[in-house]
DNA sequence: CATTAACGGACTCACTCCCC
DNA sequence: GGGGAGTGAGTCCGTTAATG
């Protein structure tokens, strides 16, 4: 085997077994497993603030919102090790650590932005949600509505849109514990068989 | 040996997608 | 609208094989 080839074929194992160990991680320690997810006044983690973290964990959803008790989501974020979230690696925790810097990043980040695609599963979270036929009481919302329903708070006091905004937020952060459940049962799956496969190939083989 | 075409890897760049 | 990652098309360059 030519050393190209050997590399190749390594860096596909390697591409494997660490989509594996994200979900053997994630069904190993479900007390360990927090769901992540952030609204902001916009996309620029320089410019603009967290109005909103959601985190979802060991069954109970809890928001923590700006102005009243956003820093309270440090003792949560300091003490679980495994974040799930959606690009979070280039949204939520840019942001995160924007505003909590002395906070270590996660011991393990499984972001199921880059599981759904391994898998060949395209799109956006609600696109995600719609192909996995999981619905919501917010359909048809988006992040921007976020923006501007925390403008309605901060600026007339609309208490109205606080509470669909961290509806929305709930929904999203819940949502993402269903979808990590399902890619995971695929992912670990997939393996379990590829694995099983082999050792059928090989054992024909003998024969 | 010299030339040329064909091929493939490496690289760039523009575009798209995703989060709010 | 900000910014990072992925993707696909296009380009360049080196290697190889074919041919005179």
């Amino acid at each position: 085997m030519n050393t190209n080839l050997r590399f190749f074929l390594r860096e596909v194992v390697v591409q494997i077994l660490s989509k594996e160990k994200l979900c053997y991680y994630y069904f190993s320690y479900p007390d360990k497993v927090l769901f992540l997810d952030i609204e902001t006044e916009g996309l620029s983690k320089d410019r603009n603030d967290i109005t909103v973290i959601g985190i979802y964990h060991q069954g109970a959803y809890r928001p923590f919102i700006k102005g009243l008790n956003l820093h309270r989501a440090f003792e949560f974020l300091s003490v679980i090790p495994i974040w799930v979230t959606f690009n979070g690696e280039n949204f939520d925790i840019p942001f995160i650590k924007a505003k909590f810097p002395e906070l270590s990043t996660p011991h393990l980040h499984i972001d199921l932005f880059q599981l759904t695609r391994a898998i060949g599963l395209k799109g956006g979270l609600k696109r995600i949600e719609k192909a996995l036929g999981i619905t919501r009481k917010t359909e048809g919302m988006n992040g921007y509505d976020a923006v501007k329903l925390w403008r309605r708070w901060e600026d007339f006091g609309d208490k109205s849109a606080l509470r669909t905004l961290i509806l929305y937020n709930r929904e999203d952060v819940v949502n993402l514990k269903r979808i990590m459940e399902h890619v995971g049962r695929l992912i670990l799956g997939e393996a379990k068989n590829s694995f099983l496969l082999t050792l059928k190939q090989e054992s024909m083989e003998g024969l």
